[in-house]
This record gives C-alpha cells, sequence and structure tokens, in this order.
DNA sequence: ATTTACCGGTGGAACGATGCAGCAAGGTTA
DNA sequence: TAACCTTGCTGCATCGTTCCACCGGTAAAT
C-alpha cells in the first residue's frame, strides 16, 4: 500500500513528526528555512502523502462535500455538477454524487450516510417544500445548502438558499407568449410539489392576472407516474406524452409552457409526432437554458440560469459554513432569470389572421 | 458533533467495546443471543452509527470509489454516472466525481487524491491511448477499470478494460450511409488521439475499404480548439463549426458520422444554419444513443451503447477487484453495439437522381 | 529584579474502531 | 482429578495524524 508515514518522512529529514506535521499544516514559520528544506526534499524523495483518515479522525475535518441532485442523468444536473466540482476542486475539496430522485427517504438515507463518512456539508437540489426528513441531522451539525428551492417558513434557521426567481422566470415566460397573442396556453409538469415548480406556476398564473385574463382559463397538464411523480429520470419522455394528450383534446392549446427544457424538448418532440410545427402551430417555452436548447429545431425559447455562478456561490457559501464556526444566521441567494427568445416561440396562429 | 462512539454504546450494553465491534462485524455468533439484543437496542437508543474515518485508518479499507469523465456536463456521462452511482449504493459503496476533461495531468492529481483518500479503486473513462501517467499509482495498488477503452500493449497487467466495440459502431453507421448511396461522407471529431476515437475512425474508414472504395476519398475534419483537442466541453459547439466549414467547401460532403450524439447534435444545428434539411440534403449519424436522440428533430440515426449493463459490469469487476486480494491477470469485456435507424440518414440526394 | 514573550523545535496523549491474545467458568475426556 | 477444550467475553496495542504543553536559553517589557 501507500505505506509512506510522517514518521518515515520525519526520520528521514532528521526532525520529530511534530515538526513535519507543523510544516504541513501551514505553521512554516516555527522553524528555520533550512529545516523546511530538509522536510520538503523529505516529502519529495518519499512520495509522501499525508493519510486523510488519520487526518479526519484526529480533525474531525475532511475536505470533500455531498452533492444530492434528482438525477445528474439530467443534463440541466450534469452541467451544475461540473460546476460544482470545478468550483470546490479549485479550493481542494471532492464532491461525493449522490442521485435522490426527490424521494425524501432516500435524500435521508443518503444525508445520514454522508455525516457517518464525516462529510459537514451538503448541496441539496431537490427542491421539496419540507426538510423535515433531513432536519435531524441539521440539528446534529450537518451544514446545508439548498439550490433551486427558496426559503420556507418553517426551515432550519441555518439553511442557505440559492435559487433563479422562479415565479418571476415563469412570468417573463408567459409573458412572452401571452405578447404573441396566445391566449390557450398549458402549463407542462410532473408533480407540482416541489417548491422551484410551485413557484414557476405561480409565475404563470401571475402572467395571466397581469394580463387581466383569468388564469382558471389556462390548462394544466401535470402528470408523472405513481413512481416517479416528478419525471426527472425521464422528463422528456414525460413532456412527449404531455403534447399527445394535450394536442388530441378538441380544444387544444396554441402554446404550452414546459416545466424545464428537457420537458420542452419532450414536448416538442410530441409536437411534431403529430404533425404539427413547433413555433408555427404551437409555441414551446423551456426552462433551465441547456447546452441543447440552442441545437434544437427549432432553438428553444427559454429561461435561462445562471448556473455557473450559481454553483460557484452555493460552494462558496457551504465552505464558510462548514470551515467557520459562526452558524449565522439563514441567508438567501435569489438571481433574476432571464428570457431567451429563439424560434420555438411564434405569434398565435390564430392572432395572424 | 455525531459523537456517539462505540464505547458509549458499550456502557449502554453492558459489555465491552471489541463486543460491539464482533457485533457490527458479522461476528454475531460470538455472542449470547441476549447479548446482541442488547447491544442492538444500545445502538438504536443512542443512534450510533460507526465512524468511518477510524474504521478506515484501522482496516485500510472504504466503501468509495472514484469516477473520472471527461465532463459530466456531458449527457452521455452523466447518465453514465447515474448508473454507476446506482450499482454502487446497491452495495453500500459512494461514488466521488472528478471531471479530468482529458488531460493525463488533471488526471494523474485526481488519482493521487483519490489514493490519499484512501480510495482503492476507480473507474477511468478519459479512453488515453497511455496509461503512463497513472502507472506508478497502479503499481502501488490502486485498481482501475478503464471505460471505453480497448485494452492496448503496455497496460498494466491489472487493468479491467469495459467497451463497447467502437470499430463495429462505426461500421454500422458508416455501412449504413454507404448501403444509402452514399458516397462523399465526413467523419468529424475532436482530436483523434483517444483509443475509442481512433477506433471509431478505424471502423469508418474499414467500411469504406469492404465496400470496395478508397478511405482516402473521405473527408476528415478532425478539429478542436488548442486548449480543448478533445471538445468535450463543447461537443456540440464542435460539431456546429465543422458542419459550417464542411458545407462552405465546393465539394461538399452529402453524409456525416459523428464522432458522438452530442457532436451530431451540433452538426444537425450547422446544416440547418446552413439552410439545408437535415436526413434529406445531408445525412447525420451519432454515436452513443443518449435520451436527446430520439427527441432531435429529425431523430437521429446512432449506435446505441448499453450504458446501463456497462456501469454495473464497471462497477462489479471493480468490486471484485478492491475486494480480493488476487490480482488475477487483464480481463476485458467488449460489447456489441447496435445501430438505431432514425430519421436522420435518408438516400444520398444524387443517389436519388 | 522579575515577568513575559519569543525562538525552533520535541513528546505524547488523543481521535474511534478493530482484532488478536488472553481469561475465567464450565464441560469433557482419560 | 489433572489435563484439556469450548464458550463468551474483555484488555490492549494499533492505525497515522494533530496539536497542546513544554523544553532551556535569551531578550525585551514591566
Amino acid at each position: 500500500m501507500s505505506g509512506v508515514t510522517i514518521y518515515q518522512v520525519a526520520r528521514e529529514a532528521g526532525v520529530s513528526p511534530s515538526t513535519v506535521s507543523n510544516f504541513l499544516n501551514g505553521r512554516p514559520g516555527r522553524m528555520l528555512p533550512q529545516t523546511r528544506v530538509r522536510i520538503a526534499d523529505a516529502i519529495d524523495r518519499l512520495g509522501y502523502r499525508p493519510n486523510r483518515a488519520a487526518r479526519q479522525l484526529r480533525t474531525g475535518r475532511i475536505q470533500v462535500i455531498g452533492l444530492v441532485v434528482p438525477s445528474v442523468a439530467n443534463p440541466f444536473w450534469g452541467n451544475f455538477a461540473r460546476y460544482l466540482e470545478r468550483a470546490a476542486l479549485a479550493d481542494g475539496y471532492h464532491v461525493l454524487l449522490c442521485n435522490s430522485e426527490r424521494e425524501p427517504d432516500r435524500e435521508r438515507r443518503y444525508l445520514e450516510e454522508l455525516w457517518a463518512d464525516g462529510i459537514r456539508g451538503v448541496v441539496l437540489c431537490s427542491s421539496l417544500p419540507s426538510l423535515d426528513h433531513v432536519l435531524p441531522l441539521v440539528e446534529t451539525g450537518l451544514s446545508l445548502v439548498a439550490f433551486d428551492r427558496t426559503a420556507q417558513a418553517g426551515d432550519p434557521g441555518t439553511l442557505v438558499n440559492i435559487s433563479v426567481d422562479n415565479v418571476v422566470g415563469a412570468h417573463l415566460a408567459t409573458a412572452h407568449l401571452l405578447e404573441l397573442g396566445h391566449r390557450r396556453i398549458a402549463f407542462v409538469s410532473g408533480s407540482l410539489r416541489s417548491i422551484n415548480r410551485r413557484e414557476r406556476f405561480r409565475g404563470f398564473t401571475d402572467a395571466f392576472e397581469q394580463a387581466g385574463l383569468d388564469p382558471a382559463g389556462a390548462i394544466v397538464w401535470s402528470g408523472g407516474a405513481e413512481q416517479e411523480p416528478y419525471g426527472d429520470l425521464d422528463a422528456a419522455g414525460l413532456g412527449r406524452r404531455a403534447a399527445h394528450e394535450l394536442l388530441r383534446a378538441t380544444d387544444r392549446p396554441t402554446a404550452i409552457v414546459a416545466i424545464n427544457d428537457m420537458c420542452a424538448l419532450g414536448i416538442s418532440a410530441g409536437i411534431r409526432d403529430a404533425g404539427l410545427r413547433v413555433g408555427q402551430d404551437i409555441s414551446v417555452v423551456g426552462f433551465d437554458d441547456i447546452v441543447l436548447a440552442d441545437l434544437a429545431a427549432p432553438p428553444l425559447t427559454t429561461v435561462r440560469q445562471p448556473i455557473a455562478d450559481m454553483a460557484a456561490a452555493a460552494f462558496r457559501h457551504l465552505r464558510s459554513r462548514i470551515e467557520s464556526t459562526e452558524t449565522g444566521p439563514s441567508q438567501s441567494l435569489l438571481l433574476r432569470p432571464e428570457l431567451v427568445v429563439r424560434a420555438s416561440t411564434g405569434p398565435a396562429p390564430d392572432a395572424r389572421e
């Protein structure tokens, strides 16, 4: 095995293990320059790397954070994971990956295991309305940064929330469609039980009200299988199914607001399945602005989340929580999303007449 | 912090720490049934969880594996990561995520850190031709499963390779285009310096030869920026750029074989940018069969990799390497890919006349 | 004249779990 | 009845690191 310990380095350098430890732990001022050099040489020669388990056992600290996402197979989360890992690596942290599929039970088990692993900070992306299932761990001392979820009454006091303003985002998307003359607009999503989705739905209805229209007239398609209510594993399949059902109706919508881009791409495929043209017969708006949104045919109009910034902020907040002993009050970061208009939206067909 | 140690459990149950340890480590036969019950109760009451750092320090074992992918932002790798994590979790293992962007240096640093973390098994997905940069670690005892890379001369003897047959896959794709009457076919990729890509390229030229054609007549576009030669971060952008350049030429291709699906989707977008129709004016074949291939317009003809099976196999092999002391000879698993014909390919325009 | 604060280090007790050696009490054999 | 198991448990050294207390000598501050 690795084998090289701090004792061997100490012997090689002709000092005590404590001095090597001081050298390694940012206290080089405590020794003569020549000692420093001898130790550095010894480390090089032996190829010594500190044993992290021993270090962790002694200090209780570990440079690893957890990342809990619904599913990293979704490009949005894959992209987020990449940026988070990048930010973490820059500060010497590693990232442990967990796919929760938004199941509270799995989430709790994950967090318990992470805690037992010595991990004290986790970025949680499930956006579930209640955090009751993880409350005991938070009280024990686990630091949590919730991503894509705004603060709720009853949240633990130390929670940091980082999210785009979902209400504004969905409002932008919907208002865009209304301006194009659309009136029969559908909102398509899996289960609406998560915070971010509820907010997006509120942005949707808000836009109706602000335009002096009755949101009750809007079409809401909120399906999803029993065993996978949020449709995270197959958001696209869910969207496609929704499109099939919506377009079969006699009074079909002329525009659709999708809960996210994967769903929107599925909807677009479903529209084509029905022999209709996306952006001309039926307009579609997504949410997220994943890379593929711009590659689709037609390119997808969507609401952009500044994901690189958000990932970096998530790590920064988490790190400061873990490393400082201060357990200040909850903070929140709410970023403003941006509408990116592409070709999947166009004037309402009936308005053109 | 967590606080509950094995000593507290021992006191609560009225036994010694050793007995609790025996209980926890599958030696319950060594105590009376009533003692077993007392210990189980004590653990429950105190909510005890073994400290993994201490356990790891003592035993040298840890239930974590590393995953090194080019970039988890690519949906193919995101999907693979999801399946690998699922397989690992089923056996109580966790997965540490690393994005190497195929840089040997980053890879080496990652593996060194993973080793220092006590991790003894890694799934490596960069598919680089030489493993020299990680050889020292493999010799030290790190178990490696290479994914998407076939065995090479000079590989460490203990390496396990798991891959789809890239030669066959690219052959299938190219033969499909040749059968459709295409003769001016382009091959588009970032740097061809990785094993899997070279193999795909060989499958491409093989198909030409088998059809009695001169592969020298084929068009090869193998670009990529200096700082990101493989185009992993933006495979789609690379494809789009390739399409722009290829279609500007006087003697432009009628069909394009892409190194992977993201690249193919970029190429499709580039074809549309040029005012041409994918599948009619220009045919496109991808590789991977990511979820989005079926959602694209037109749906993408591609070569399917059985990714769930491969991820499960990767974990199974890695685990058996880590847990057994036997360091048997290298094994390889070469799966057969499958051509999925969709609408992005069609008869060659000139062949129709 | 006494206290204090360095200097460049060393010694050693933790951190929490493991697993081997060993130990009493009772059982079996010769 | 001595010699030897077996059973069910305990004691203790150990893993590699950290970090506090402390060394004896000197110089500055009180």
